[in-house]
RNA sequence: GCCUCAAUAGCUCAGUCGGUUAGAGCACUUGACUGUUAAUCAAGGGGUCGUAGGUCCGAGUCCUACUUGGGGCG
């Protein structure tokens, strides 16, 4: 089945919107955070300690599982979901953020992106077609349209093209998509010119997909175009499908996204910065290398409710990171997705109560003091 | 006892024919990271060049002695 957005209550203060996201594989509520699966696992984590973070959906890569190990493999063994282990939903990204990320092997055509693998440098050629089919084939929940994320920043008259061409993108693979368990989301871009997002929107919405991204955001530009880049689109979005604010995951962004009417994020911060060191705490990001924890032997966060913090001290940790061991990079894994799902929870509970301002407000003070 | 080789950053080592402010890797101390090309990248601190003399305009570099360590011969 496609998803289903159910909106179950607006804030009254804010565009926030508490709802339920119903799935292939059960209901979830939102706001939610997506940890980021790109190869096809969430780096150093196996599905029981998603599943104790809470983890809803994850993302998966179509470019990264077109190189490898190829969509037929996976299609063999049965999809993604089968291959991977994970009986929760999977959302797959189309492989236009590799438009972006791969800034030095590509060339942008109107037929579709040429790529020079990043492995070996073999000419690829990538189409919205060929995204969608992949994305069948893997059997994702729900698949992303191919777009451009274009970097920041870029001339008005290049932002105008790549809109456009965009939106032909789009268009050209829901006419291919052809799996009817998967959903298809489609991506609003125009960077930071308000006529172009808002453009974007409208076109995009007209194409009627089964839910909307905004991305082209968190690629350079400061943190006000960054929310003034959401402002721009979401009125445009309905009110009836899930949004979704594509590579988001520092925690103030996700409240800003969130109090702007965002209901889905995803990111790889949790698990980068796990795995360079460093633990989100309510007082800021915290590095464990630092010397100060050498012999701090607390928790990450006092009170904190993830594996980690109930058994390990950050004295252990830094010790493990310091060493270089997998572990360290694991445990932090753990604590920052824990920390970024429990920040949606008491979101949407915040927005249950109706206190979801002072909530932010309150986050943010303590966060940045 | 004799011969020989070595001694440069916390560690392992570069250092040209004697010539500008003695470098690297690792370690250490920090910082960065937003739809993963990233368990990565960047910056910083750290030196009586074993010690004492000598030659020279100039010595980490050449000479002498000593100290410490390795190897060899007695």
């Amino acid at each position: 089945m496609k998803v289903k957005y159910e909106l179950v209550k607006k804030d009254s203060q804010t565009l926030a919107r508490r709802g339920i996201i119903h799935t292939n594989y059960g209901n979830y509520a939102t706001p939610m955070f997506m940890p980021v699966g790109t190869l096809a696992n969430v780096k150093t984590l196996v599905k029981e300690e998603l599943l104790a973070c809470h983890s809803a959906i994850i993302l998966s890569n179509t470019y990264h599982l077109w190189l490898r190990p190829g969509e037929n493999v996976i299609n063999k063994a049965g999809g993604l979901h089968k291959f991977m282990n994970y009986d929760g939903p999977i959302l797959t990204d189309s492989g236009g953020f590799q438009v972006f990320s791969l800034a030095l092997k590509k060339d942008i055509l109107e037929e579709g992106v040429i790529f020079k693998s990043h492995l070996n440098g073999e000419r690829l050629f990538l189409t919205p077609e060929l995204s969608i089919q992949i994305q069948n084939k893997l059997d994702s929940d729900i698949a992303m349209s191919f777009d451009e994320c274009p970097p920041y920043p870029v001339t008005r008259e290049y932002m105008e093209k790549s809109v456009e061409r965009t939106l032909r993108w789009a268009k050209r693979g829901k006419d291919v998509h052809c799996n009817e368990r998967q959903s298809l989301f489609g991506i609003v871009q125009g960077g930071e010119f308000a006529d172009l997002r808002k453009k974007s929107a409208i076109e995009t919405v007209k194409l009627d997909f089964d839910g909307y991204s905004i991305g082209g955001t968190s690629v350079g530009e400061d943190k006000k175009t960054m929310y003034k880049m959401i402002d721009d689109c979401i009125s445009y979005l309905p009110e009836d499908k899930p949004r979704y604010l594509m590579g988001v995951g520092d925690p103030l962004d996700i409240l800003e996204g969130v109090t702007r009417g965002v209901d889905m994020f995803d990111c790889v911060m949790p698990t980068r910065l796990a795995r360079h060191g460093n633990a989100f705490t309510h007082c800021g990001k915290i590095n464990l290398k630092n010397l100060q924890f050498k012999e701090d032997f607390t928790p990450l966060e006092d009170g904190c409710d993830c594996y980690t913090c109930k058994n390990y001290t950050k004295s252990y940790i830094r010790h493990l990171v310091t060493c270089d061991e997998t572990l360290g990079g694991r445990l932090l894994s753990i604590h920052n997705i824990r920390f970024l799902i429990k920040l949606t929870e008491d979101i949407r509970e915040a927005i249950s109560k109706d206190n979801l301002l002072e909530f932010k407000e309150s986050f943010i003070k303590n966060y940045t003091k």
